[in-house]
RNA sequence: GGCUCGGUAGUUCAGUUGGUUAGAACGCCAGCCUGUCACGCUGGAGGUCGUGGGUUCGAGCCCCAUUCGAGUCGCCA
């Protein structure tokens, strides 16, 4: 550390190595404890704690915790050391003592306990919930991935191109934010959703490969694992790239950063792949927890003939578990889970000592027992949870099942991070009301498809370049191969009902970039919060950032979105609707 | 927009069937205390029970409305 007027040293690092020196510290005052006579402090700063040592109770008479002080002193060896404390052997004896900043005595809540307090709260006094040591770890560590990621991403031959924020607006996908401008009234900026557009011109610009760890706007509301309005990805595009080459760098990167950011047990390169169509099949999600072992059965043929009402019609799907002893209240619990999904229920069966019991077990034949038995090869004390409905609600009813399942029993190992491919998406979908075909992701991923055999083949068998990351059930990636070629991008919007008018309109600049020689490219973007939340095991982004927004995309700090004058609205053209 | 849960001291919470003066811990204030480290001990202050109505002899508790927050569904390729 740079020695100055406040400082040599920080709080972190005085060791008992330095006793005898005269040092000069500045920080917060943690803790005063008040002996008679005596007066121990505790000084913070980012770096860490050093006890003080007061030998007149007079020279901290008026301060209180939080007050931002300056200390002359000498490090002495204390007689009583701390080993919890890095700084526990020793302490600073302080000749003088400066108020740098006051402090009002009583905080809106305890540094100390600011994890535990009431989040709202923490929200609008952000600045000091960061000053609690947990918290400031984690943007700190949120600093440290930053300058790996771009240390990574440099080092592996990737160019950072900044793309623009005041950008236009997207027709595909979520909400956008608009900006108004006093250049254009009446007119909008759009803030992006994703670099997409601008990357893809980059590859057409021949840039080789690109990355940018970039900020993304979308105007929807948040989750836990989703924050509203501002999020970033570290965006990448490559030129002459196949899926393989962009899959082998993406392994590479997450090898090379978790080498350097966790001491967690993680998969290791190259990540298992599961087609689309199998991850459906055995997890009913596309975007499976791994580190949950449970498989989902589909049942439906074996209850084709079945009289039970529940089932009959409906698409059947199954997870099987040993459960132990656990009362009839327990089942019923996962029950309302899938009723708060809104399913109907969960029928269950228990298998012990050769025959079942449970919710339905009056219901199955002779043929039904045998079924079930060699479908889940079942040796006794398994318990089967099944839900029936229509196939669409039963495929997400199953998945909640799995998870829930997997939560309950304990079955997910909270500290491994189980990380593979999830491939081969399809390329189109059914439309839900019309059945019309649709895109399936995103219209501008490469069919695995020629352009002759976009016409020949079943539609709905045509799978894309496309590929996410799924990490601890979380989808952390998401990219594909580009559809560069003017000639397949205009057979596949003609599938689904688009002509070239349409996709000039809605993608002039890209379409129209594409017939001045485009390079075949590929790429993804990995979710930054996502990554950072799973590499800090936690379950609320908001932890992993500075200055968050709140659940209703409101800043309580700042006290954002808010009114603006009139003139201003006058100036951008801008009326407001009463409500 | 729907559903679930919640709002009681500065903070975290408890509060029985609706019944006397609404409690605890931490924090704050005062006093004592020369080796503490979440110091300890003694005492004290601190409350429009989110807000507005209603039921009742009586409401923190029951009912209605409203507001704020968290979670979740819809939504987010």
């Amino acid at each position: 550390m740079k020695t100055n007027y406040y400082r040599t040293n920080n709080c972190g690092e005085l060791r008992i190595s330095d006793v005898g020196k005269k040092v000069v510290l500045s920080g917060w005052l943690a803790s005063i404890r008040k002996l008679g006579g005596i007066v121990f402090c505790t000084l913070r700063d980012q770096f860490g704690l050093t006890q003080l040592l007061f030998e007149d109770e007079n020279m901290i008479k008026d301060m209180c915790k939080e007050t931002v002080v300056r200390i002359e002193g000498e490090v002495v060896e204390r007689s009583s050391k701390n080993p919890n404390m890095p700084t526990g052997d020793i302490e600073v004896k302080v000749a003088k003592i400066d108020v740098l900043g006051k402090c009002q005595p009583v905080l809106p809540f305890e540094i100390a306990n600011a994890p535990s307090t009431k989040e709202e709260l923490r929200l609008k006094y952000r600045y000091l919930d960061l000053r609690n040591p947990e918290t400031q770890s984690y943007i700190l560590y949120r600093a440290k991935m930053l300058n790996i990621v771009r240390n990574t991403m440099t080092d592996m031959g990737f160019t950072e191109v900044q793309t623009p924020i005041l950008a236009n607006s997207s027709p595909e996908g979520a909400r956008d934010f608009i900006v108004p401008t006093v250049n254009a009234p009446g007119e909008f900026f759009a803030l992006p959703q994703a670099p997409q557009q601008f990357k893809q011109l980059l590859m057409v610009s021949g840039f080789d490969k690109y990355f940018q760890i970039a900020p993304c706007f979308r105007n929807e509301p948040a989750r836990a694992d989703r924050t509203p309005g501002e999020f970033y990805q570290i965006d990448m595009e490559m030129s002459f790239a196949t899926q393989e080459d962009v899959l082998a760098n993406c392994e590479e990167f997450l090898m090379r950063i978790f080498k350097q950011l966790t001491d967690r047990e993680y998969s290791k390169a190259p990540f298992k792949r599961i087609p689309y169509r199998e991850a459906m099949e055995k997890y009913c999600s596309d975007k499976p927890d791994l580190r949950n072992p449970l498989i989902v059965h589909d049942l439906t043929k074996i209850f084709k003939d079945t009289e039970f009402n529940a089932f009959k019609g409906k698409t059947i799907k199954a997870v099987c578990a040993h459960v132990g002893d656990q009362s009839r209240k327990w089942y019923d619990e996962i029950g309302k889970v899938i009723v708060s999904y809104e399913g109907k229920g969960c029928a269950w069966l228990k298998y012990i000592d050769g025959q079942f019991n449970g919710s339905i077990a009056k219901f199955l034949t002779e043929n039904d027992t045998k079924a079930l038995i060699k479908e889940f090869d079942l040796k006794g004390d398994e318990s089967i949870f099944i839900v029936a409905d229509e196939e669409e609600m039963a495929i997400k009813l199953a998945n909640v099942l799995r998870n829930t399942l997997g939560e309950r029993l304990n079955l997910i190992d909270k500290n491994k991070i189980e990380i593979a491919w999830v491939v081969d998406f399809p390329f189109f979908e059914k439309n839900k009301e019309t059945g019309a075909i649709d895109f399936g992701h995103n219209p501008f991923s490469m069919p695995q498809a020629t352009i002759e055999e976009l016409d020949s083949k079943d539609p709905f068998e045509i799978v894309a370049y496309q590929y996410d990351l799924v990490i601890n059930g979380h989808e952390c990636l998401s990219g594909a191969v580009r559809n560069h070629d003017q000639d397949i991008m205009l057979k596949v919007f003609n599938k689904v009902g688009y002509d070239e008018e349409v996709v000039k309109r809605k993608f002039g600049a890209l379409y129209n970039a594409f017939s001045y020689g485009a390079p075949p490219h590929a790429g993804c973007a990995f979710g930054f919060d996502s990554l950072l939340m799973i590499l800090l095991n936690k379950d609320l982004m908001r932890e992993v950032i500075a200055f968050p927004l709140n659940n209703n995309a409101r800043d309580l700090l700042m006290n954002a979105p808010s009114k603006i004058d009139e003139k201003t609205l006058r100036e951008l053209g801008i009326q407001l609707i009463k409500k």
